[in-house]
RNA sequence: GCUCAUGUAGCUCAGUCGGUAGAGCACAUCCUUGGUAAGGAUGAGGUCACCGGUUCAAUUCCGGUCAUGAGCUCCA
């Protein structure tokens, strides 16, 4: 006699046990039709699961994120139907669900083409229109491994024989096609019709380069063709927003073949890189941050101390010089200590923050470079606290604090949070990293934030904080970082006279807020689109005449505006007004400044913003501080775009 | 680094089933002085990524190299 408690609190009871179809066939005939799965006291299950006892169920739909994961799953399974059916000497693996849709890896002897994909994606329809039965069977795992045996499927039997434990397995079986899975999976293939695959790629089995490579095919399915359609629709926004694309537009930076992951910074892109370091500078001054700077090339010795050289050689771009051998660096902490290294320092002087916008290199896989999000030569907003134990909470808050101030500033205001925690191959007690992994803790609860753990993620050395900020797409970006430290001081001989005047080694904090630079305004040109905010806009005004009458009030006005500060353009071509127009909104110039004869006469401008908005015919002064709070705004709140 | 794809004018892209190439924009010159997203005419511009092979002939076919793109792996 089973009484099920739906989400609202309402009951039903059955005479006799039911499935999941059957309650929502008895709520009503719609939402039976349109059941995906269920959850049963919090675990999701299939819709013909069998309830026989008093439970919580909610009837999932597509309208669910589970539901929409449950048809991406059995999409994936459809998809590896169709390549079955479609080239039988195929072998699957294993098909998860990922963000936004699936993939499934085969063994095959050749790549997927496009037309392959095309067949595939036309075979999956058909399938899917047949309205397949997908049924769940239990299998013992001697059996499951006959099963596949018998049908050639080498990866699958060396899944089963990788699950520990010796409880049965479930299968889910669609005609003649059968997969291990856990499920749930959706009742009938008919339930998915809003799919489509989208690119074919190599992959590892198990993730690993030194074992066999697989064809991964890759799709996305959703709960309806809208759903679809609006989410190919965001990959579409996500192409325009490609910062290489805007770069070259804007003539902001360019890379070549000669110098590969590295940049070429233009005058504009530089412009903009300096208001962004000169901001930081600045900001990093007033949190009590001192800057220094440290060479490029330095001796192998250092880099066999601090240990980067047995463990990062190959990434290290070398050189030598009469004999010697020398590495890029490719990070300036072991740098910075030596800094911190010349004269005696006192626990007075702690905690000592050095900060440096510190140029490195480091010999990236050429596969990995793409654009300025992964580069060779990039430079980090980088620092290193050397402070004491207890004093690491306290700076672990300090620059949360900075790091808010900073994002809000850009325009971000959504940002996570994610703890890195002990890995198993580490250095250091286990009582020092209770000590450093509350401490961050701890202060992410006193800022009062969400923030995820990442059991076993942290650095050999020590663990972690990340933060990422989400851009007005939601993109996440991992940013900013801050990372405890107890070997690296002890490593390169770093000490301090304590109170009782005994000798000891510093904890060092490395942080970073934007991380690189170069990744840093990758990720906001495809925020802003192109369109900077005025602050950081390589040309903030442009001056337009109309005819060539105009042309000395408009150098005047132009030479006014610098002598303000302000990056102006005076575009005095021969062209007519709409050309200019045309072409400096095309540039995500934010303010263009006209000025006919009307203008001249009254001492004005007329104003227009990149949006096409009209401010009117204002005096200069007026201009000018119009021009002072977009500015000091900075990039807060993200209307100008 | 691995797999697949791509590389033609400054940019975006056509094209050549093997006979050394074309458009639009940009650029230059001239005409036009025009009030809020493209005025007109003329012109210049390419060892078809690089190296080798096949061929009477290669930008085109084949091999290699480099770079780029997508994904995998990596990311101190």
């Amino acid at each position: 006699m089973p009484v099920v408690t739906l989400p609202d609190g309402s009951h039903r009871s059955f005479a006799e046990p039911v499935s999941v179809h059957d309650v929502a066939a008895d709520i009503g005939a719609g939402l039976a039709k349109a059941a995906l799965a269920g959850r049963v006291n919090g675990q999701l299950v299939d819709t013909s699961y069998r309830i026989d006892e008093d439970v919580d169920l909610a009837i999932v739909t597509e309208r669910d994120e589970d539901g929409v994961d449950v048809i991406r799953h059995s999409t994936a399974h459809l998809l590896a139907m169709a390549v079955k059916d479609l080239f039988p000497e195929a072998q699957v693996t294993i098909g998860p669900v990922i963000d936004n849709g699936f993939y499934y890896d085969f063994k095959y002897d050749r790549p997927f083409t496009n037309e392959d994909l095309a067949r595939i994606e036309k075979r999956m329809e058909e399938l899917a229109r047949q309205d397949i039965p997908v049924a769940r069977s239990v299998l013992s795992r001697d059996e499951a491994v006959k099963l596949f045996q018998d049908m050639g499927e080498e990866y699958k039997v060396r899944i089963i024989q990788d699950i520990p434990g010796n409880e049965d397995l479930s299968f889910y079986r669609q005609s003649d096609f059968i997969d291990l899975c856990r499920g749930p999976h959706v009742p009938n293939t008919g339930k998915l019709k809003a799919f489509k695959l989208t690119k074919v790629a190599g992959a590892y089995w198990r993730g690993d380069t030194s074992n066999e490579q697989l064809q991964r095919i890759y799709g996305t399915a959703w709960g309806n063709k809208k759903e679809l359609k609006a989410y190919l629709n965001r990959l579409e926004e996500a192409e325009k927003r490609d910062h290489r694309k805007i770069g070259k537009k804007l003539d902001l930076f360019h890379m070549q073949e000669e110098a590969p992951g590295m940049v070429f910074w233009h005058p504009d892109g530089w412009t903009i890189y300096q208001a962004i370091e000169q901001y930081l500078r600045e900001k990093l001054r007033r949190h009590g941050y001192q800057e220094i700077r440290t060479p490029q090339v330095v001796s192998r010795v250092l880099w066999e101390q601090s240990g980067h050289w047995d463990k990062f050689g190959d990434d290290m771009f070398t050189t030598t010089s009469e004999k010697h051998d020398f590495a890029i660096k490719p990070m300036n902490c072991p740098c910075h200590i030596q800094v911190f290294n010349q004269g005696l320092k006192s626990y007075k002087d702690l905690p000592l923050r050095l900060a440096e916008f510190g140029s490195c290199h480091r010999n990236e896989a050429s596969g990995a470079l793409h654009g300025l999000m992964r580069v060779r030569g990039f430079t980090q907003d980088d620092a290193h606290i050397f402070c004491e134990e207890d004093a690491i909470q306290d700076e672990v808050s300090k620059f949360i604090e900075l790091l808010h101030e900073v994002y809000s500033d850009f325009g971000f205001s959504e940002i996570l949070y994610k703890l890195s925690t002990r890995p198993e191959k580490r250095v250091g007690s286990d009582e020092v990293w209770d000590k450093s992994e509350a401490a961050l803790e701890q202060a992410l609860n006193r800022e009062g934030v969400d923030w995820e753990l990442l059991p076993g993620e942290g650095a050999f050395y020590g663990p972690k904080i990340e933060f990422s900020l989400k851009d007005c797409i939601g993109r996440v970006w991992q940013c900013g970082t801050i990372q405890v430290d107890f070997s690296m001081p002890g490593r390169l001989g770093a000490q301090y006279v304590a109170d009782n005047s005994e000798r000891r080694t510093p904890v060092m904090l490395h942080r970073a807020v934007l991380g690189s630079f170069e990744r840093f305004i990758g990720i906001l040109i495809e925020d802003y689109e192109g369109a900077f905010p005025t602050w950081l806009a390589p040309t903030q005004v442009a001056v337009l005449n109309i005819t060539d009458n105009q042309r000395d009030f408009c150098e005047k006005v132009a030479k006014n505006l610098d002598s303000l500060g302000y990056r102006v353009n005076a575009d005095l071509r021969n062209e007519k007004i709409g050309f200019k127009i045309r072409e400096h909104t095309i540039n995500k110039v934010p303010f263009l400044a006209v000025v006919g004869d009307k203008e001249v006469e009254t001492g004005s401008v007329a104003v227009r913003t990149r949006k096409g908005e009209d401010l009117g015919t204002m005096t200069l002064e007026a201009f000018g501080a119009l021009l002072a709070e977009e500015v000091e705004r900075k990039g807060k709140t993200k209307t100008e775009n």
